[in-house]
DNA sequence: CAAATCTCTATAGATGAAGTAGACAAATAA
DNA sequence: TTATTTGTCTACTTCATCTATAGAGATTTG
């Protein structure tokens, strides 16, 4: 299961992602618009900074934007960024690699071997799945390049 | 990520799986050969047991056994006893569905259809796995077999 | 300066994960 | 019958994480 966290700040992204073109966005409305608390998604947004995927502009008018293009971030990373390893144990995860404290011999575990191709077959999915693939997203940005000519 | 306490119960599940013909099993020697904590492994058995998944006897000379064979035990099955949904998600869980409290339209949800996917292969995966389909198991049981000639 | 925004720090309640302790019940064997 | 072995049941602890909320502070614009 990912977190509320994560969901939301999915669900954030693919706002900022749908509004690209229109400068800064208020948290509030982020908020109001995906109906997430308005305090959690502050902090939410927080993060997302830190790992350099949004920025923000304090101030009247202020507000926040993607900073790569949505083409660019996956969803698999998002959730990562948020809840950390999309792996259900740590000794199949390629960033999050840990030890199983339990177990005897890695190599031959047979429960390894098993979430292994869990782990792959989660990944192949979300890390090649782009804020700019979700179908909304792109049918408006057609829209908008229409609009534009 | 699956718990620690699912991981265990599948630990324990494989133990019973290979010793599936030397009758009752100690739960002391399932901790101990698979390094999990007794109390804890107490805790999971009569969960087990609850789910009809393993039965017991008490006294001397008891211990633990599985009830089903293991041909017919899947991991997704275990996982689900001790941790509930595999699904990221519960609005595309089966046998666990909710709605989500912050979506608006779920049938027009982009995130739910990706993670629907994620559910899809995470369970075709764990779904279609069986204690008997570890190798381990497989293979000590051909040999067992072998030996009763 | 005033208003609008984001930012930072602190806190808090609920929940669950992971594990421990100890008395209790049942079966068996001496 | 009694001692021993084994699972059962209840309760508790500790710690971390999730999901927020409150409020003062910093920054930008008009």
């Amino acid at each position: 299961m990912i977190s509320k966290k994560a969901k939301y700040a999915l669900k954030a992204l693919l706002y900022l992602a749908k509004q690209h073109d229109r400068g800064l966005v208020l948290i509030s409305e982020i908020a109001t618009a995906e109906r997430i608390p308005r305090k959690f998604l502050e902090a939410i947004l927080v993060d997302l900074k830190v790992q350099q995927i949004v920025q923000s502009t304090r101030g009247k008018n202020g507000g926040y934007t993607l900073v790569k293009d949505p083409a660019q971030i996956s969803v698999g990373n998002v959730i990562r960024m948020i809840d950390g390893p999309l792996a259900p144990v740590h000794c199949v995860s390629h960033l999050y690699y840990k030890k199983c404290d339990e177990c005897v011999d890695e190599s031959t575990c047979e429960i390894r071997l098993l979430m292994k191709r869990v782990r792959d077959a989660t990944c192949d999915i979300l890390d090649t799945t782009y804020l700019a693939d979700f179908s909304k997203v792109t049918a408006l940005m057609v829209e908008e390049e229409a609009n534009q000519i």
